[in-house]
RNA sequence: GCCGAGGUAGCUCAGUGGUAGAGCACUGCUCUGAAAAAGCAGUGGUCGAAGGUCCGAUUCCUUUCCUCGGCA
């Protein structure tokens, strides 16, 4: 009967690194078996959105949930990329959408899970990403005229959009370049799509002490029985330190562990500090979105779903 | 006890006769195909203590306390 009312809802669970998200959302989506719930839909699935976790491999070090973690829930957006080719937001932003309209097709509820902002923002609002597909050569190329003289650059081909880019950052400067250079165009600010669902964003909240914790403790557990250590090992057959270094944090402190530039001290220092300053990022993105609830318990957020699918 | 080195921002240290800086930490922020990325901004010090010289001392001199090496 109420199916119709849950055809294009959206749950995301969003939160700072180590903040429970993924228990969280397996969950509310239990909770949500069909024959279980009175909302009359046919049960939830997870979509993935972290920009690590897309990544074959990348295991233990990005936290990914395990078969058994997932007790039976369908996980979507793990394991779709070669952690040998970057994988990008456009990207994301196609397979989620996807995944989204196929779980709605089933009369599920789908769940977005992660703490990659960027990715999230895409779906939520559907940003309209500028059709040119990263350049490497191009890229490589730009980025030796450093960052003065790519703003010069810019200036002279897209004198608006050097107006207000931040003129010191070589990622944003190469993008907008590469955009004005593969078009032949200024591409001005590309805009927003109304969003087609409806939707129910759900932050969790802690206290910076309380994820100060949750990450040292996380971290103990994967350095057990050298867990981590060898999973970064074996990427590392397959894998350069460079590209490894570039997954940042635990991959990017134990690969330069592996490589005798830091000490074991030294790495576990490493990834607790980045990962702090990790959560902060996280959070002052989130902050921007006022539509978030933000939550400290699980009570919570299956009230908050509760009432938003009764609408 | 003697000799040497040093005491400057939370930490590691630079520096100057005209009341001080860096990196990291801390705080806040940006973000439209690399986002666990890449950037930006801000807070913070009576320069160990007391005297002296000087128009003026964190910088020079004396004393004193503390730390670290070496010798006893």
């Amino acid at each position: 009967m109420s199916t119709a009312s849950t055809k294009n809802k959206l749950v995301v669970i969003l939160g700072p690194t180590a903040s429970g998200k993924s228990d969280l959302a397996v969950k509310l989506a239990l909770r949500l078996r069909s024959g279980r719930n009175k909302f009359g839909i046919e049960g939830a699935e997870i979509i993935s959105a972290d920009s690590r976790q897309v990544y074959k491999g990348l295991d233990i070090g990005s936290g990914k949930i395990t078969k058994k973690e997932m007790q039976g829930i369908s996980h979507w957006l793990l394991d779709v990329a070669n952690p040998k080719r970057r994988f990008t937001l456009a990207q994301y932003q196609k397979l989620a959408l996807k995944a989204i309209k196929n779980i709605q097709k089933r009369g599920k509820l789908p769940i977005i899970v992660g703490g990659t902002g960027f990715y999230i923002q895409s779906v939520v609002d559907g940003i309209v990403i500028p059709e040119v597909k990263p350049d490497w050569k191009l890229r490589k190329k730009l980025e030796k005229l450093g960052v003065g003289g790519m703003f010069k650059k810019l200036k002279k081909l897209d004198p608006k959009r050097a107006k207000n880019i931040d003129a010191k950052n070589p990622r944003r400067l190469v993008r907008a370049l590469e955009i004005v250079l593969k078009t032949g165009k200024p591409v001005q600010k590309s805009g927003r799509l109304t969003s087609q669902f409806s939707i129910l964003q759900i932050g969790i909240k802690k206290s910076p002490g309380e994820l100060k914790k949750n990450i040292h403790k996380r971290l103990a557990k994967r350095l057990k029985k050298n867990a981590m250590i060898n999973e970064v090992k074996k990427l590392h057959r397959a894998l350069s330190w460079k590209r490894l270094e570039e997954f940042g944090l635990e991959y990017r402190f134990v690969a330069q562990y592996l490589q005798n530039k830091i000490s074991k001290e030294q790495m576990i220092e490493k990834i607790q500090k980045e990962s702090e300053h990790f959560a902060k990022r996280q959070m002052t993105w989130f902050q921007r979105d006022k539509r978030i609830i933000w939550i400290s318990g699980s009570h919570k957020a299956k009230q908050r779903i509760d009432i938003f699918l009764n609408k």
